[in-house]
DNA sequence: TCTGAAAGTTTTCATCC
DNA sequence: GGATGAAAACTTTCAGA
């Protein structure tokens, strides 16, 4: 699975993609300047590189009853592999961890979890973050407002 | 636009529209253990209620090249309504900002930088943070892997 | 190799029960 | 909620640049 060279219209293509994944091959045609055919040849190509993962329904956050979103900041014990290991299959196990982010800085990852209420919220940080091995500290922000929430990326921009 | 019961099937198929939207309405309706027409029709309910936003094409940021993700921290000067809104309207006017959340706890907002890389990383920061008003401090934490990245969220489980 | 067009198939949509 | 027919979209194939 090689790396896949993407010229404008590729970019304008995946740009598209990510805001609105529901038009169809004619319109992104008209849209890119391209013919449906050659649009669903380029798709096709995205995701067999990969590089299109999966396409899903996004939901409104603040549409949806009884969400709550937390941003928790983790450290861990300390920098050994398995301790790594072992945190990131625990919260991949679980559903209700909706982003992880291995980072540098001030902390070992970024977890964002989703849940219904805080007893569920207590529910999913007890098992995932407070009586979990190799987790020296953790926060914890609730969110007041998902102000924006995609998972746009930039695609490279032409020169 | 009132708020929408949900039952069983609705949070059944919830879950596989935001797993993954592709799929037909005849293989919803399999798994739902519903007929296709129920199916649509379930679903043009959750669109025009607004719990389904949109739908997207999720790319891969492993797979991406050159894609340069940054969690930071943002703390506002004072806790003024204007300060609040001259801080969303920026972020939201750039899409390079992938993700925003006002918080309460440590700081005010938790955003995601998605960029091409470091000089665009700067670039965006620059503009959206660094020579910006009204912020009183702000963190960069950059990602080293992307270990999970979804928008998935839970549905109020039925008892 | 990539594009555009046409034929054949599947899915979706609207209306009915 | 389920079923049917019409419309639309998608998939495949083929010929040209």
């Amino acid at each position: 699975m090689p790396r896949i060279a993407l010229d404008d219209i590729d970019h304008a293509l995946l740009a598209l993609l990510q805001q609105d994944s529901a038009r169809t091959l004619a319109a992104l045609g008209e849209l890119a300047g391209l013919s449906p055919s050659a649009v669903q040849r380029r798709i096709g190509r995205y995701r067999d590189a990969g590089l299109i993962d999966r396409t899903v329904a996004v939901l409104d956050p603040r549409k949806a009853v009884d969400v709550l979103l937390a941003v928790c900041t983790v450290t861990l014990d300390r920098e050994s592999v398995e301790a790594h290991e072992e945190f990131r299959a625990r919260v991949l196990a679980n559903p209700h961890v909706q982003q992880v982010y291995n980072v540098s800085g001030d902390c070992d990852y970024v977890v964002i979890l989703a849940t219904t209420g805080m007893a569920h919220h207590r529910e999913v940080a007890d098992e995932v973050l407070k009586s979990a091995p190799n987790i020296r500290r953790y926060t914890t922000m609730f969110v007041l407002d998902p102000v924006r929430t995609t998972l746009t990326l930039p695609t490279v921009e032409p020169r």
